[in-house]
DNA sequence: AGCAGACCTGACCAACCAGTCAAGGTCGTT
DNA sequence: AACGACCTTGACTGGTTGGTCAGGTCTGCT
C-alpha cells in the first residue's frame, strides 16, 4: 500500500533526479545534488529508493513509455504520408514538452546504452522492424517515395531530438529567439518533399 | 622546447583521454581510467598536464578546428546546391572518421556547454551567421528552395552527428549491418529534394 | 664517463561520494 | 490520548578520486 506522503515524495525525488541526471549524466550526478533539488535529505532519498541506480532505473522505465508512444501510434491503415508526418510532429512535440527526458536518453545512448541495451535490442527493435516493414509496403504500393525506412526513422529521431539535446548550442547561436521557432515548418517541408512518390 | 618523449606521451595521453571522456563524459571519466588506456601512471599524466580539466581543454581546442573546417570550406562562389551537399557529405565523413570527437562534443553540449559557450557564442555563431546570410542570398537569387538557413544548418548537424552520437542505438537496431551503410544515399536524396527551387 | 635536466613513480592526502544506522519525530487510527 | 507504523535525519563509514611530493631513473650531451 502506498501512502499520500510516499506518492508525493517519490514524485519529488524522481523529478529532481531527472533534472540532475539529464544535466550531468549518471556518474556526474550526486545524491547531494538531487537531495538539494528535491528539498529532502540524502538519507531520506535512500528511504524511498534503494540506491542511486534504482532512481535512474525508475526514470528510464517511465521514459520508454513516453518515448515509444508516437511510433506505436502510427496507424497501418492510415494515409502513409500523413502517418509519417504525424509521427514526426508528435516526436517534435516530445522534444518541446519533455526536453529533460530527451537528454536523459541521449546521455544514456551516448555512453553506449549500458542500462538500456536490453530494451533497445528488444521492444524498440521489434517496433522499428515492424514499422520499417510497413513503410516498405507503402513504398511498394507506390504511396511513398522509395527511401530506406530505417534511415527515414533515424532521420526523424535525429532531427526532432536535436532541438532538445543540443538546445544549449542552438540558444547560443540563435540568441533570444525560441530555439524551436520555425522548426515545425522546416521539418514539414523537408519530409513532405522527401516522401512524395 | 619540446622533446621527442614529450610529443609521444602528450599524444598518448590525449588519445586515451579522448577515448575515456567521449565514452563517459567529463565527470564520469577518471584519471585512473585514462592512465590505464594510455599505459602511463597517473602521476605521469599530471606531469604532462596540470589537471584533468587541462586535458579536456586541450581536446576541445583540437576538436573545434576539425569540427568547423567543413563549414569554413563552403565556397560563396560555388554552386549553391553543390556547396550545401558537399558540406553535408564532409560533415558525414567527420562522423565516420572522428566518432569520438563527435561524442565528446555531444557530451559537452548536452550538459549545457559549460566549457564551450564562449567558442560557440563567438567563432561558431559568427561563422553560422555568415553562412546563413550566404544561403539567404542564394535563395533570393532563386538558386535554392526557400528554407530557413539556420534550420537547414541545424538539420545537417543533427542528421550527420546522429550516426556517431547514437551509434550504440543504431547498432542494436540494425544488428550486424554497418550503422552508416546507406546513410549517404539517403541524405543525398533528402537534401537534394529539399533544396531544389 | 659523468653530469644536468628531463622523466617517472610509490606513497600519500584531503575532499567527495554512496550508502548505513540508531534514534527521534510525525501521522492515521482507535 | 495512546499506540504502532511510517517518516526523517545527524553522524558516520569505507571506498574512490584528483592531485602532491620526495626521491629515484633515464637520456642526451660534452
Amino acid at each position: 500500500m502506498t501512502t499520500r506522503i510516499q506518492r508525493r515524495n517519490r514524485r519529488k525525488i524522481l523529478d529532481a533526479a531527472l533534472e540532475v541526471f539529464s544535466a550531468q549524466g549518471f556518474r556526474g550526478a550526486t545524491l547531494d545534488q538531487i537531495a538539494g533539488v528535491a528539498g529532502l535529505s540524502k538519507p531520506n532519498l535512500l528511504y524511498y529508493f534503494d540506491s542511486k541506480e534504482a532512481m535512474h532505473r525508475a526514470l528510464l522505465d517511465e521514459l520508454l513509455d513516453i518515448w515509444l508512444a508516437p511510433l506505436r501510434a502510427m496507424n497501418p491503415q492510415g494515409d502513409p504520408r500523413g502517418e509519417i508526418m504525424g509521427y514526426m510532429r508528435r516526436k517534435l512535440q516530445l522534444s518541446r514538452d519533455y526536453p529533460r527526458e530527451s537528454r536523459l536518453f541521449a546521455n544514456e545512448v551516448l555512453q553506449g546504452a549500458p542500462r538500456l541495451s536490453d530494451e533497445i535490442a528488444g521492444d524498440l527493435k521489434d517496433l522499428v522492424d515492424d514499422r520499417a516493414a510497413l513503410i516498405r509496403r507503402w513504398i511498394a504500393d507506390g504511396q511513398l517515395a522509395a527511401v530506406d525506412p530505417y534511415h527515414l526513422i533515424f532521420s526523424i529521431w535525429a532531427l526532432t531530438q536535436h532541438y532538445a539535446d543540443f538546445d544549449a548550442q542552438i540558444r547560443l547561436i540563435r540568441g533570444d529567439k525560441d530555439p524551436m521557432d520555425g522548426a515545425e515548418g522546416f521539418l514539414d517541408s523537408l519530409f513532405d518533399r522527401l516522401l512524395h512518390p
